[in-house]
DNA sequence: TTGTATGCGTTATCAA
DNA sequence: TTGATAACGCATACAA
């Protein structure tokens, strides 16, 4: 069975191929009998202009790709939820793709969307990220005149459009947040100390104790390498009340304290509150729920795919933007 | 910056344009030497040979489209994830859509879809899918050769592949194991008691009871309609001893189970035992942990992305397999 | 081994 | 208002 083209319908309709083209685009040209007579007809014959003709003829595609670490991660799921929609409602469809926290497999994905496959890009990078490699397969992107935008883990020294998230403040407000509950003793455990992020959250944590004038004690600065029990580290600063209060940037691992205080026979939040980040329900759930912070994935998903249609659409001269996107926080029984 | 096309390469060679394209598509009609250094030129001139020109002459494009109800559901993200690798491995990209459970949404994404940009489609219905609407876009795909395969929630009385869960089995399974627990009234809350899905699970359930010779209480049976609360109905069920054991097909329904039957005082497992449904890892963090039925998400994509590929790729005229993917049930502390 | 010519299905320009 | 023709960029049958 063979697909039907223009020429078919020509046919059918006595009508020449470029009388017919302009009826289906709804050209002024045609009159209004024709235009209704080619209808039909295509319709009947289930005509469907060819994809690739068209695009050939017109040049552009409304394809973009999505590129993130990891589609079960739930805050990546907004993102993805909430960039879809906004693409949707501007025509283009998206493609998706999870590099698993490997830049090697970023890279194939990236050398593979070369091929023009797509007119725009929305990446957040693997974890070291700072290999040359990618950087240099990004900047052909350029030369192929595909904006891309980052949000998230961006790269600090390519130059685009990027969505952030408002990581220091995150922190900040958060140490804020716990102090006002008459928390002084506050722990910072981070298992992405490495990552430019984990850094800001830091910073942001380590400024909200000097705004309330608590000094910043480094024994309760946890940072967690790949693989790293906190078991023993939880234990040990746990004891003799040396802290009553935790951050910790990372969800797995905050229900895992949680878990352990509970175990160790401690109150939550009367002996030690807590604090996560996460975008997701499971927080909601456990007992005590815990606070945490919001990172609103749908709104960077959405925000970034305006910046990726304006890009393709417009002037790609313009400077490039940078948004930063504030967090907000949950207030759930933990603190 | 205009972008290079094969013209531009030839020039810069001296050779024919089709030379050059032979050159860069490793035929061995062209000597080595010339290959080097075609593409020694089209690398320095950063040539990407035009995505639609090419599919115009090939006339087949490797994206194949998804349609799910929500990312955020970490059942359809898993399904997501275990298709997206098989794509993948096979030179397919995944175009993802999410129909929000709306049927004229998703009719939209269909009428979209017949414009050629995918040679395949993935799809899990909105819930209440029975328009004929719906079925009749679909079968429009069929004319323009495009293959279907439906996973999950299909429409019985379509013909394409499907992948369906074991969903019979899964209640089944569910009930001896609540019975070999040493419970015996086991009550069966189905929040989608209207749904196929729902009817197979209350299926599995009443079979389940009938083999170990337990008399089907319908009082036991707690079909909710969307907007239902729960809580009277637990409240009433779990009095008295009447019942051991829940059952619970949805996964934030269970989890408010759970947190009523403490809040009223019972032991679970204890007093009454529970198993909820879900791919995800949050009953693995509330207290006690919920015992499980694991829908094997990810596998599910992936054999739904392998009898998509095998579709587009070979015979279309095969008959149409249903392949049925066994539950399994993850221990946990709830029963 | 390389080059010439043609066609894939559209759309756009120009002529009728 | 409609139709003939060229062009989009590539791959391939055929000629050299």
């Amino acid at each position: 069975m063979k697909k039907v083209n223009i020429i078919d319908v020509s046919k059918a309709t006595g009508f020449s191929k470029s009388t017919v083209s302009k009826a289906l685009n709804n050209s002024k040209e045609i009159s209004k009998k024709t235009k209704k007579k080619i209808n039909s007809f295509a319709k009947k014959l289930n005509y469907q202009p060819n994809f690739f003709a068209r695009n050939l003829r017109k040049n552009n595609i409304k394809n973009v790709g999505i590129i993130i670490p990891d589609i079960l991660n739930y805050y990546f799921a907004k993102v993805i939820k909430g960039a879809q929609k906004e693409f949707f409602k501007s025509g283009y469809d998206l493609v998706c793709f999870f590099n698993e926290e490997s830049t090697s497999k970023e890279k194939k994905i990236l050398e593979k969307l070369k091929n023009g496959s797509v007119s725009g890009l929305l990446i957040s990078l693997a974890r070291n990220p700072y290999s040359e490699n990618i950087k240099k397969t990004l900047k052909d992107f350029k030369s192929l005149n595909t904006p891309i935008v980052m949000f998230d883990r961006v790269l600090d020294d390519f130059k685009c459009d990027k969505v952030l998230m408002d990581d220091f403040n995150s922190t900040f407000d958060s140490v804020k947040h716990l102090v006002s509950a008459g928390k002084r003793k506050i722990a910072f455990v981070s298992p992405i100390h490495d990552t430019i992020i984990g850094r800001k959250r830091y910073d942001g944590y380590v400024d909200g104790l000097k705004s309330e004038n608590i000094k910043f004690d480094k024994d309760l600065y946890i940072p967690l390498t790949k693989g790293d029990t906190i078991e023993s580290e939880i234990t040990k600063l746990s004891s003799n009340g040396r802290i009553d209060a935790i951050i910790c940037i990372e969800q797995h691992t905050t229900i895992s304290i949680l878990s352990l205080l509970l175990n160790l026979g401690y109150k939550v939040p009367k002996d030690i509150a807590i604090i996560g980040f996460t975008d997701g329900p499971i927080f909601k759930y456990v007992k005590p729920s815990i606070t945490s912070v919001d990172q609103h994935g749908e709104y960077v998903g959405k925000l970034s795919a305006k910046l990726l249609i304006k890009r393709i659409e417009n002037d790609q001269n313009e400077d490039f933007v940078h948004e930063i996107v504030p967090t907000s926080l949950i207030k759930r029984n933990s603190t």
